[in-house]
DNA sequence: GTCCTGTCCC
DNA sequence: GGGACGGGAC
């Protein structure tokens, strides 16, 4: 199906953020958790549904293991179990490992160390990682170290999509430029609006039977204009 | 049963 | 660039 393409601005992107913001509230996402807790938040987010991320950090917290050092020395078997609920268990173990082991040997173990770095450098670093592609690497920057980047995940692509902003095949890098080409380069910004656009896409901007009639984007939307499009042409085709 | 969603591997 | 990887919601 033809998706209507439009060209995105600087004030129409801050539309979008606009009535997202005031249709969802504020976000401030991890406000009240500790900086480890989001990188190990981060690795354990991987093609996982938030909800069961909760559970894997509860179990690792309730066993007093949510320290990068705690982690470490859990034996193998028993991270295994912890994070059970996360998933893909035959590999974030070991990411998680990973993660600790670099952070205790490049930022002296302390999460906050990597505030104030050279973003470039950071995220060479983390994108180094076996384990860390670049959703992990950009939400550990924006979240943790604070570096002003835009965080691009499925949510964000779908809604994208959906609005006629951009393809559907739109590489990660793409839709990243895109949109911080039109936002001021602001931390607290792309942090609110990387979390609205995953509210939005888990209440309304659904994968299946998304809500339109209760978007407060579908006025500037090209999915629901397009989808009656096509109900029309299978209405009318059969018929003659 | 089917869908959902990042990274690695080939 | 297509498949494998896993648990949980529906």
């Amino acid at each position: 199906m033809r998706i209507a393409s439009r060209k995105i601005t600087a004030a129409g992107l801050r539309e979008i953020f606009t009535r997202l913001h005031a249709y969802h509230g504020p976000q401030n996402w991890w406000p009240h958790e500790t900086l480890w807790e989001i990188m190990v938040g981060a690795i354990l987010t991987q093609n996982t549904a938030w909800r069961n991320v909760e559970r894997a950090l509860a179990n690792l917290k309730r066993a007093h293991a949510l320290t990068p050092a705690a982690l470490r020395a859990l034996p193998r078997a028993r991270l295994t179990e912890l994070i059970r609920p996360a998933g893909f268990t035959a590999s974030k173990p070991q990411r998680l490992v990973t993660l600790a082991e670099f952070l205790r040997d490049a930022y002296a173990d302390e999460p906050a160390n990597l505030r104030g770095g050279a973003l470039e450098t950071q995220r060479a670093q983390l994108l180094a990682l076996h384990g860390v592609g670049p959703e992990t690497a950009d939400a550990i920057l924006l979240y943790v170290a604070r570096q002003p980047i835009f965080v691009v995940d499925a949510y964000t692509r779908r809604i994208f999509t959906r609005l006629g902003i951009a393809a559907a095949n739109i590489s990660y890098h793409a839709l990243q430029t895109l949109c911080m080409e039109n936002l001021a380069s602001d931390v607290e910004l792309f942090q609110e609006f990387h979390a609205l656009l995953d509210t939005h896409a888990k209440l309304i901007c659904t994968k299946r039977a998304p809500r339109c009639d209760r978007c407060p984007l579908a006025q500037q939307c090209a999915y629901q204009k397009n989808l009656r499009a096509v109900q029309d042409r299978e209405r009318v085709a059969p018929r003659r």
